[in-house]
RNA sequence: GACCCCAUCGUCUAGAGGCCUAGGACGUCACCCUUUCAAGGUGAAAACACGGGUUCGAGUCCCGUUGGGGUCGCCA
C-alpha cells in the first residue's frame, strides 16, 4: 500500500512554526516512502477562512520547498458528504439526535465542575425517544460512544496508549445547523483521501481515541497515527505570539534562509545519531518515524541563527546578491547600477563568510553601494586619528603606483611599504584598520585588499581622498 | 479537577542493561591562527529530576514522587 500523508492546517492567516514542522515531517515521510503528500484546508469555521489566509499557508509551504500532490482539499466543500456519514451512523444506531440546548449543556458542565466530577455530556438523549423533543429545538447528531471497555491506539511515536471508554462522552457529529464538527470531518476526510499515516501535533493525541471509535463504528480501517511532541517557547511554556508562534513568513522577512529553517525544524524532535547539518536530499533519505523523539522541544533562536550562518556561507553568490538587493533598497535610496551589482557579486564570497543573517549581510554590504563621500561610523572616526591619516596619505601614493589593481598585488605593495619603514614604522595592522575605516566607514569588513579590489582603483583612491580632504578641512 | 503524554549539559540531542570516566551540536569562556570581524583549530566549564525496586550490573526495565505539557466546546 502506497503511503499517503496530509497536512491539514486551518487557515489562520499564516503558517506558524509548529505547523511548519508538522508539514515538514509529513512531507519528508511521504517523500522517503515514495508516497504522496496532500493538503487539506480545515476551513469548516467559514468565518475565519479567507482566500488570503489560505494563500498565506501555501506561501509558507512554498517558501520552505514543501510541494504537495493533488489538488488541496477544502473541508468546507465536503459538508454534504460529512452530513451523509452522520446520517448513516444514525441509521446504523451508532448515533442519535440530541435536543439539549446550549444553556442546558452549560448548566450540566457547571454542576459537574462544582461537584468535582469530570465535565462531560451525560447522555440524556442517548436512549430517549425523539418524540419527546421539546418544540422549536433543532437537534444535533451525537455519536453513541461505547461506555464500557477501552480504546487503544498504537502510536508510531508515543507507543501504545489506552484510555477507558468511560472517559469519553458522546461527541457532537453534526451541529444543529447541519454542518459537521471537526471530529467527524477529519475522520471522513482522512478516509476518503486514503490517508495512511496521520502525523500531527501531540495536542491531538486525546482526539485520536474518539476518532478511533468512529473508525470502528464506520468499519473503516484507521490510519497509522504518529503524534509528534509540541514545540515550546524558550521559557518552556506553550509557544505564544510573543516568541516564535510567528508565521514562517516572519522568519523569511527576518533574514533566514528556508534551508536553514528546514534543517532547524528537522532537528527539533527528530535525530539521526549525531548528525546536525542535514540537507534536503539527505533528510529524505534518512527520515523515518522511529527517529522522532517523545519529549517536547524548546524553540532556540541562537541555534536557528547558527544554522542560518552555515547555509548563507554555502549559498550561491548570485542568489545572495538578489536577496541582499531587496533589503538594500530599503536602506539606501541610491540607484543600483550594474557596476554596483557587480561589486556585490564580487564581494559576496567575503561578505557571506561573516554574516549570520541576511540582515547582517545587507548591512555589511552597505559600504559597497554608498556613493562618495561615504559616512563613517563612530568607531571608524576613532581609528582615523592624525597618525592614521598620515599613514593614509603615504599609502594613497603607494597604491596609486600599483600597476595591476588586484588584491594580491595591492597587498604586496602595502606589505613592502610597511617593511621598508623599518622596526620603528607602522605594522600592517596599523595601516590596515585606517584603510578599512576610510574605505568602508566601518571597523569590520572582509579582508581589506579584497575590498580595494572590489571597489576598483578610482573608487578606492577617491574614498581615500575624501578622508584626506576632510583632514584638510578640519 | 479528571484523563493522557513527557523527563540526559542553559538549549537541541546521542544513548535500544555492561562499549558511559555519559558523546555530539548550539551557546558560553580561554588559547591558536590573523590586516579587523568572521570562519577554522585546540581546550574548558556544563546533564542522566528525586526515591524505591528488578538485575551480578541501570541513563537504559518497573513502581511512586516531583516537575512540565496536552485534552476535556454545536473551535479546529
Amino acid at each position: 500500500m502506497s503511503v499517503v500523508t496530509r497536512f491539514a492546517p486551518s487557515p489562520t492567516g499564516f503558517l506558524h512554526i509548529g505547523g511548519a514542522r508538522t508539514a515538514l515531517f509529513n512531507w519528508l515521510f511521504a517523500r522517503h516512502h515514495g508516497g504522496r503528500f496532500r493538503l487539506r484546508i480545515e476551513d469548516t469555521d467559514r468565518a475565519r477562512s479567507t482566500q488570503a489566509a489560505v494563500d498565506a499557508i501555501f506561501d509558507g509551504l512554498t517558501w520552505l520547498g514543501l510541494d504537495w500532490d493533488d489538488e488541496p482539499v477544502s473541508q468546507s466543500a465536503r459538508a454534504e458528504r460529512h452530513a451523509a456519514v452522520a446520517r448513516d451512523l444514525l441509521e446504523t444506531g451508532h448515533a442519535y439526535l440530541c435536543f439539549a440546548s446550549a444553556e442546558e449543556l452549560a448548566a450540566m458542565r457547571e454542576v459537574a465542575r462544582a461537584a468535582g466530577r469530570p465535565v462531560r455530556y451525560d447522555g440524556r438523549w442517548r436512549d430517549r425517544d425523539p418524540a419527546e423533543a421539546p418544540p422549536g429545538v433543532k437537534p444535533v447528531i451525537r455519536f453513541k460512544a461505547p461506555t464500557e471497555g477501552e480504546t487503544s491506539i498504537e502510536d508510531q511515536v508515543q507507543g501504545g496508549v489506552t484510555v477507558a471508554n468511560a472517559q469519553l462522552d458522546d461527541m457532537v457529529l453534526l451541529r444543529a445547523d447541519g454542518t459537521p464538527t471537526y471530529m467527524l470531518a477529519v475522520v471522513v476526510d482522512d478516509h476518503d483521501m486514503a490517508v495512511t499515516h496521520v502525523i500531527r501535533g501531540d495536542d491531538h493525541l486525546t482526539n485520536a481515541f474518539r476518532q478511533m471509535q468512529l473508525y470502528h463504528a464506520l468499519h473503516w480501517t484507521p490510519p497509522e497515527f504518529a503524534h509528534i511532541p509540541l514545540i515550546h517557547g524558550p521559557d518552556g511554556a506553550k509557544l505564544s505570539k510573543r516568541h516564535g508562534a510567528l508565521g514562517v513568513d516572519a522568519y523569511r522577512d527576518q533574514a533566514f534562509l528556508p534551508e536553514a529553517m528546514v534543517n532547524y525544524l528537522l532537528r527539533l524532535g527528530w535525530s539521526h545519531g549525531d548528525d546536525e547539518i542535514i540537507d534536503r536530499a539527505q533528510a529524505i533519505a534518512w527520515f523515518d518515524l522511529d527517529g522522532v523523539g517523545r519529549s517536547p522541544a524548546r524553540f532556540d533562536l541562537a541555534r536557528l541563527t547558527s544554522l542560518n550562518a552555515h547555509y548563507i556561507r554555502q549559498a550561491d553568490d548570485r542568489r545572495l546578491v538578489q536577496l541582499v538587493l531587496e533589503r538594500l533598497k530599503e536602506l539606501s535610496s541610491d540607484e543600483f547600477s550594474g557596476e554596483v551589482r557587480e561589486r556585490l557579486l564580487r564581494a559576496m564570497p567575503g561578505l557571506k563568510q561573516r554574516a549570520r543573517t541576511l540582515v547582517e549581510l545587507a548591512d555589511s554590504a552597505l559600504f559597497l553601494v554608498r556613493s562618495r563621500p561615504i559616512t563613517t561610523d563612530r568607531d571608524s572616526d576613532r581609528v582615523l586619528d592624525a597618525a592614521a591619516r598620515g599613514h593614509l596619505a603615504v599609502l594613497r601614493a603607494v597604491l596609486a603606483d600599483v600597476p595591476e589593481w588586484e588584491a594580491a598585488a595591492l597587498e604586496q605593495a602595502v606589505r613592502e611599504h610597511v617593511a621598508a619603514t623599518g622596526p620603528g614604522g607602522p605594522k600592517l595592522r596599523d595601516v590596515a584598520q585606517p584603510l578599512r575605516a576610510a574605505l568602508t566607514g566601518r571597523t569590520v569588513s572582509p579582508p581589506i585588499f579584497d575590498v580595494m579590489a572590489v571597489l576598483g582603483r578610482s573608487e578606492t583612491l577617491g574614498r581615500l581622498t575624501d578622508v584626506l580632504d576632510g583632514d584638510r578641512a578640519d
